[in-house]
RNA sequence: GGGUUCAUAGCUCAGUUGGUUAGAGCGCAUCGUUGACAUCGAUGAGGUCGGCAGUUCGAAUCUGCCUGAACCCA
């Protein structure tokens, strides 16, 4: 029940910031978004984890929203709703942080034990880590905070560990010498997924070695010409005719003057450069392969930061890029150097330290990929796990279709650290266990060395990829036991598969396919059933939003400009499915202005108010009331649209049908419709109380996507208990009734209403002119009709007189229209501009007559009458029928008005 | 180099199985402020749907080619 006791001034504009922190609060302290397993349905979503030390960016404020919409929804919808929240550790990015942070306090990482670093590590993170989870609650994200995870802590540590021992127990994990993506600022192996290929222009140096026992040359072209020092080999096309001669015989290397074969192979492009390529196989994937098969020695070169090794002979201890300049310059000197060809070229870069990838051979550990893929990429193409939008399915299975074994070492300490134990330097000399003892134990067994010693087993150093810990995410946030286990507990039978996963394509690999392996491996089911691919955010200009180009607005400056509610508005407008956003502030202040309009329209309810009176919301309609039918006919079909909507995950479709109800149908014509006869007159009581009615219903249908505003009105319209609170209210049930009779005669006086202002306009009367309206209905039916709707006429323009009637005579000297056969009469006299009147029906002539030919032209086509369906074409007739009659109107006033 | 996607109003995008006079928001123009909201209201002007050819009675929608753009993979 509504009061008016205490009823104060509201203030003009609506202000966010003293709602939206107040509302959140209540919300947590009733802790309605925490879930426990019940009876009901479950509705699932587990956050993509940020970064455990990173801050709210843009990205994550458009994937929130986008989470809470659905989570809302689902929430009223009556799901028993559970959005887990957590962070992940970001293994290489936090320890680049940390490790930055140490240099500034003059401390070097390498001076460090792994505990001190540790140390630092869970320092940096306790202080920074939770900061975006804070965050993330000035957006109104609704998480169950209780069940908040982080990648690192105890439980998921051990989930880590048992994920890795059960997948080398099947035989999926192994290790390898194997050429790796080396990333030499972080001085750690990254896996293919952590390369970024760009484009740079790089130089083709042609570089010619000597012939050994002839004053031949042979000459090569190289993009990386310090590796020259490395070569093992000269390889050229067995089919180049240029080159056959010299297959066999010996070339000398430059610079090193070591002796090299030359040695065909296929793999030689005889269009690339010379046709002629020179082989190092320790620092090129391909050049390894050709070594492998041709049995070439392998030199390398570099040492793990990138600067060139002893082995090298020259430049030692230089930098592979100034090593690069310097031996060019000799190679001149010494008239090795042919030419230098400019051109583009694709280079690898770190995606944490943008550092240039080094192809390294190293030991590291690698993931099988072969046949954990299989169920995930069935899975996905036969839509038991479906991606919106489904085009995303076609780069998933060409990505599984080629994947290739997963590099998860990475030599950093911040991380799961490999359960592996050596014993000794052989590469199979080691035991993988979960503890010190059971692998000295292990270590005992396999050596046949009964007498080992703990002190002679050491575990290995590094870490595991922290995808290797997020591809569990969806599982161990509910039951970090269920490997070990072999089976869930009841939390994860209960909230797991989980529905909807949203998150960006760009990280479909890193992520989403690997949890989708992890989820058939381990639970033979998949880990969601939904995924939601939403783009990437852009500025005006299409460049991705990030902190280097200082192109990021701050979410938080955002929120506290324009309300939470507002930003959100803002994101999910520009934000078609699965296209990136081009994000735009003015869409925020949109989103704002639709705040103060809702504001308003309440505002404007109260105070049509009586003091002392007492008000009773109510849905039910007056059967009379052409309005009031018209206005739930437009709620109920926006229901079902909306339904639509979200079911292929058109979240700005079905938000901006909420908005255009609110706006157009509620406040520009609802509202008005209901307004006291009288200025100064308080809206009957009957009139408010739907009003307020419908007001409810919108509230809960725009509360998804405006989580704040809509609680503070609902809870304005009504006093409400924390049971009756709107976040967990029930979504407004579908009514059969459509009321379309009543919709298409509001319709109908809709455009009346509309074609007598664009008359209003035209002739520049004063929109409080009072006018004598005659209306001449195409028929008694709906002449009738008209008239009972007379009223919605009176409220809505300034009329004097008005009158319905199928025989009406158009007075002289009036404005005139035709819409859908009822003729409008406006009598001017005096005011009336001739001139203008007859441009005016002049135009709406001209075009009637342009459509009615093309509505002819079919007609008269024998194909079209004989092949179209026989709907398609009684349409086409219809129409030429009514453009007739309002042509024949028209030509009539037309005439009138020349007489 | 391989693959995918896209091209509709000045801008950002709808247009779901081929049958609309091709829609929306923003922007723009004109008018309007004595009690809901100028963070507003009313009205209006903007498009030969990238180009060419084809299929069809009928193409923004289907096919081919061309041009241009974006993304992914190597």
């Amino acid at each position: 029940m509504s009061s008016t006791d205490n009823l104060q001034d509201i203030p003009k504009h609506y202000d966010p910031s003293e709602t939206e922190d107040k509302w959140y609060s209540y919300w947590e302290e009733n802790n309605y978004f925490h879930s426990e397993p019940d009876d009901r349905e479950s509705f699932t979503v587990v956050i993509p984890p940020p970064n455990v030390t990173g801050v709210l960016h843009m990205g994550h404020m458009l994937n929130n929203t986008i989470q809470d919409v659905l989570v809302r929804r689902a929430r009223m919808k009556g799901f028993n709703t559970c959005w887990v929240p957590g962070t992940d550790h970001a293994s290489i990015a936090t320890e680049a942080k940390v490790v930055q942070k140490l240099r500034n306090k003059g401390i070097k990482k390498s001076d460090l034990s792994r505990d001190e670093f540790l140390k630092h590590a869970w320092e940096w993170t306790d202080e920074h880590g939770g900061i975006i989870l804070q965050q993330l609650r000035k957006l109104g994200a609704s998480c169950d905070w209780q069940r908040t995870r982080f990648t690192l802590e105890d439980e998921l540590y051990e989930s880590v560990i048992d994920c890795f021992i059960e997948l080398y127990d099947r035989g999926y994990i192994y290790r390898g010498q194997r050429m790796v993506n080396w990333d030499p600022a972080a001085q750690t192996a990254l896996s293919d997924e952590e390369v970024i290929h760009k484009e740079v222009q790089s130089k083709l140096y042609h570089v010619r070695y000597k012939i050994k026992d002839s004053d031949e040359y042979i000459t090569i072209a190289t993009t990386r010409p310090e590796t020259i020092l490395a070569d093992t080999a000269v390889c050229v096309n067995p089919d180049d005719e240029r080159y056959t001669h010299l297959i066999g015989k010996t070339a000398i290397i430059p610079m090193v003057n070591r002796e090299v074969k030359i040695i065909a192979d296929d793999y030689v492009d005889k269009e690339y450069g010379t046709g002629c390529l020179k082989i190092t196989p320790a620092h090129d994937q391909n050049d390894y392969e050709i070594g492998v098969k041709h049995g070439l020695e392998i030199i390398d070169m570099l040492n793990a930061d990138g600067t060139v090794a002893e082995v090298a002979g020259h430049y030692i201890g230089k930098d592979r890029f100034e090593a690069r300049k310097l031996i060019v310059k000799d190679l001149e000197k010494q008239e090795s150097l042919v030419k230098v060809e400019e051109m583009a070229n694709k280079v690898g870069y770190s995606e944490r330290t943008d550092a240039v990838i080094e192809p390294r051979l190293s030991l590291q550990w690698f993931c099988k990929m072969d046949e954990l893929s299989k169920p995930a990429l069935d899975n996905v193409m036969n839509d038991e796990i479906q991606f919106h939008p489904a085009k995303f399915k076609n780069s998933y299975k060409h990505w599984m279709e080629n994947i290739r074994d997963w590099c998860i070492s990475r030599q950093l300490w911040w991380g799961h650290r490999i359960p592996a134990w050596y014993y000794g330097d052989g590469e199979e000399e080691y035991v993988i266990a979960r503890t010190a003892e059971e692998a000295l134990e292990k270590a005992k067994e396999k050596s046949g060395r009964s007498d080992l010693k703990e002190s002679e087993i050491h575990q290995d150093e590094d870490v595991l990829d922290t995808w290797f810990s997020s591809w569990l995410w969806p599982m161990s946030v509910f039951d970090p036991d269920f490997i070990k286990n072999k089976k869930g507990n009841k939390e994860l039978e209960y909230y797991y598969p989980t529905q909807d996963l949203v998150t960006a394509p760009e990280i479909m690999f890193f992520w989403v396919a690997r949890m989708i392996m992890a989820g058939y491996a381990f639970t033979d089911e998949k880990p969601f059933s939904n995924v939601y691919y939403h783009g990437i955010v852009r500025d005006e200009k299409r460049r991705k939003m990030s902190k280097s180009l200082g192109n990021s607005p701050d979410p938080l400056k955002l929120i506290e400009k324009y309300g939470a509610d507002g930003t959100r508005v803002g994101m999910l407008f520009a934000s078609p499915a699965g296209n990136d956003l081009l994000f735009d502030e003015a869409l925020c202040e949109q989103g704002r202005n639709f705040s103060n309009k809702i504001w308003n329209a309440y505002r404007f309810l109260t105070m049509n108010m009586e003091k002392g009176v007492d008000y009773n919301p109510t849905t039910i309609i007056d059967p009379k009331n052409v309005a009031d039918k018209w206005m739930m006919g437009r709620i109920q079909t926006t229901l079902r649209e909306m339904e639509d909507d979200f079911s292929k995950y058109r979240l700005n479709e079905a938000l901006k049908k909420i908005y255009s109800l609110v706006w157009d149908d509620f406040c520009d014509w609802y509202i008005e419709v209901c307004k006291a006869d009288q200025y100064g007159e308080n809206m009957p009581k009957e009139n408010l109380e739907r009003a307020l009615g419908f007001f409810e219903m919108l509230m809960k249908m725009l509360h998804p996507f405006m989580p704040f505003i809509t609680e503070e009105i609902w809870q304005r319209i009504q006093e409400r208990s924390t049971e009756e609170a709107l976040t967990i209210s029930s979504w407004p049930e579908m009514q059969d009734e459509l009321h379309r009779d009543s919709v298409s005669i509001f319709q109908t006086v809709q455009t009346q209403i509309s074609s007598i202002r664009n008359i209003q306009a035209e002739m520049n009367l004063s929109p409080k002119a009072e006018l004598n309206i005659i209306i001449k209905p195409k028929n008694g039916e709906l002449s009738e009709q008209l008239e009972s709707a007379e009223w919605v006429f009176r409220k809505l323009l300034p009329v004097e007189s008005i009158s319905f009637d199928v025989n009406a005579d158009k007075p002289k000297a009036s404005a005139a229209s035709v819409v859908d056969g009822s003729e409008i009469y406006v009598p001017l006299e005096g005011l009336i501009d001739l001139e203008i009147e007859r441009d005016r029906i002049q135009k709406e002539i001209d075009r009637l007559t342009g459509f009615l030919k093309g509505v002819e032209k079919k007609l008269s086509n024998a194909g079209f009458v004989n092949n179209a369906p026989e709907e398609v074409v009684e349409k086409e007739r219809q129409k030429k029928e009514d453009a007739e009659m309002n042509l024949e109107k028209l030509t009539k006033q037309l005439e009138e008005f020349q007489a």
